[in-house]
RNA sequence: UCCUCGCUAGCUCAAUGGCAGAGCGGGCGGCUGUUAACCGCUAGGUUCGAGGUUCAAGUCCUCGGCGAGGAGCCA
């Protein structure tokens, strides 16, 4: 660099240098020129930030090559940070004004994503372009931080990091479908899609814990909200009930939701979210139980007009909630509201019995506001050995495999109760985006492994 | 697995059964404050594939391919 004293800064921190003359490295997002003016939208990673080539600060050779450089060709721009509340950029308000620039790679011409919308298809098969993109980068910066938050919550609040295996010998659950892989002489292994048996054993040694990590479900669902690899965070908890578990999850999202709201404002705001929905989410939620949802349900079937959706809105005591049932709910509150009790035959086979109506389940999912629905899903766990062999037994499901499991309800059983929090469909929410395939770097889905 | 929709320039989309078009992006030129800048010029096509109907098919019919989002199932 000519000028050895410059700094290289971040441009999230150039609010902090104005007047003083640093060094960015980055990437042109845009250019546009204006005779003796050249803009460049610069990002490095941090933020957008322009930066300014007037012709009559460069030597003649350097500023024409400024005016030609592709979008994203890689540079390094030294020049002097000033406000201007012209400047566009995230965060915006400061730019540089160019006194250097070397160009690390003058990208080819064909760069393929223009800086406008793209199809769905074209879009996912450029994915890692895609991901370069002001949007992209938002949506994933407000990932990271509902993963940090979730962490730095249970964190401080007395839970044990706790991974489980990936690699899992047999069905959690019996019923989804899983990817199937060879395991050496052991015939097969299969894919977890989720770890909640394993963190069952874990709170007996460590009390409170929670597992984080990508988990696969091989069922072919397309929609707006399934992907085949997802992210699932799911704690569990010794001497913990069904009301006990729905505290912690309100907490949990409060704190979530607080903290993307407090370190993510400007990426929030460049896909542009409605903030006010956002600041209202903080605990209690609405409690409702499934015979509730039910009769509200009902309600709204007889008012609706719409023949169409009052076909969706059909609904009878003992189903599980589709889609619509969920979106219909969601839309009468404010904020994230728990369904609770579900029935015993449409729930997963561990479920704690409701107190004298074995109809029902100490089952409970955290619906998200604006349509956004099913969040989180979890239960209090059957503590009682012979009740879990008899269900094992109903259900069956290969009792040997179930050995150890049952096992954990003979030396020392406790109530205990745990819940699963998919990232992606909260990263979706935060963001007021439609689809939980741009809440992941590279989503697999369905019908794509590319790229 | 079922239902519905889509496939035309690098991208986003037009085109009553009658000459294949625009905007963006690319190239060339103009402009000292642009915000996905603007203005002028320019290059760019196996209309997803195979059959068929017709004087004539991007358009209509049949079959196939690929994708999407909704159902079911779930976080």
């Amino acid at each position: 660099m000519e000028n050895l004293m410059a700094e290289i800064v971040r441009v999230t921190e150039l609010s902090k240098h104005a007047g003083e003359e640093v060094i960015i490295q980055g990437w042109v997002y845009n250019r546009t020129d204006k005779g003796k003016l050249v803009f460049l939208l610069v990002r490095d990673g941090s933020g957008f930030a322009q930066c300014v080539a007037f012709k009559g600060d460069l030597d003649e050779k350097l500023f024409d090559q400024i005016m030609r450089l592709p979008q994203e060709s890689s540079v390094i721009i030294t020049g002097a940070v000033r406000e201007d509340k012209r400047a566009p950029g995230i965060p915006g308000g400061f730019e540089v004004g160019i006194k250097d620039l070397k160009v690390v790679q003058s990208a080819d011409a064909d760069y393929p994503m223009a800086l406008k919308d793209h199809g769905v298809d074209f879009a996912l098969d450029n994915r890692h372009l895609w991901l370069r993109m002001q949007s992209q980068w938002a949506i994933l910066r407000i990932r990271a931080t509902v993963m940090a938050a979730t962490r730095e919550w249970l964190d401080n609040n007395g839970f044990i990091a706790m991974d489980t295996p990936i690699l899992t010998p047999a069905a959690a659950e019996g019923t989804t479908t899983l990817f199937e892989t060879e395991y050496f002489d052991e015939g097969k292994a299969y894919l977890a899609q989720t770890g909640q048996l394993y963190n069952e054993a874990n709170i007996f040694s460590f009390g409170k814990v929670y597992c984080f990590g990508p988990t696969f479900r091989a069922e072919k669902s397309k929609t707006r909200r399934h992907l085949t690899e997802f992210w699932m965070l799911e704690p569990e908890m010794a001497f913990t009930d069904l009301d006990g578990l729905m505290e912690v999850e309100e907490q949990m999202i409060t704190h979530i939701v607080q903290r993307v709201l407090r370190d993510r404002k400007p990426e929030l705001v460049s896909l542009g979210r409605d903030l006010t929905k956002l600041e209202n989410i903080k605990a209690p939620f609405p409690r409702i139980s499934y015979d509730d949802a039910a009769k509200m349900l009902q309600e709204m079937y007889k008012k609706e007009s719409d023949p169409e959706k009052k076909e969706l809105l059909k609904f009878d005591w003992g189903i599980d909630f589709g889609a619509p049932h969920e979106t219909a709910i969601t839309q009468q509150f404010d904020k994230p509201v728990f369904v609770y009790g579900y029935p015993t035959a449409v729930k997963a086979f561990y479920m704690e019995p409701w107190p004298g109506r074995p109809e029902v389940c100490k089952s409970v999912d955290l619906l998200a506001p604006e349509g956004y629905g099913e969040i989180c899903g979890g239960s209090e766990r059957i503590s009682d050995h012979d009740l879990l062999l008899k269900r094992i037994r109903e259900q069956k499901l290969p009792e040997e495999a179930f050995k150890w499991y049952l096992e954990l309800r003979k030396y020392g059983s406790v109530p205990h109760s745990g819940f699963g929090m998919g990232t992606e469909r909260v990263t979706a929410w935060m963001c007021g985006i439609e689809h939980v395939r741009e809440a992941i770097a590279f989503p697999r889905t369905i019908k794509r492994v590319y790229p």
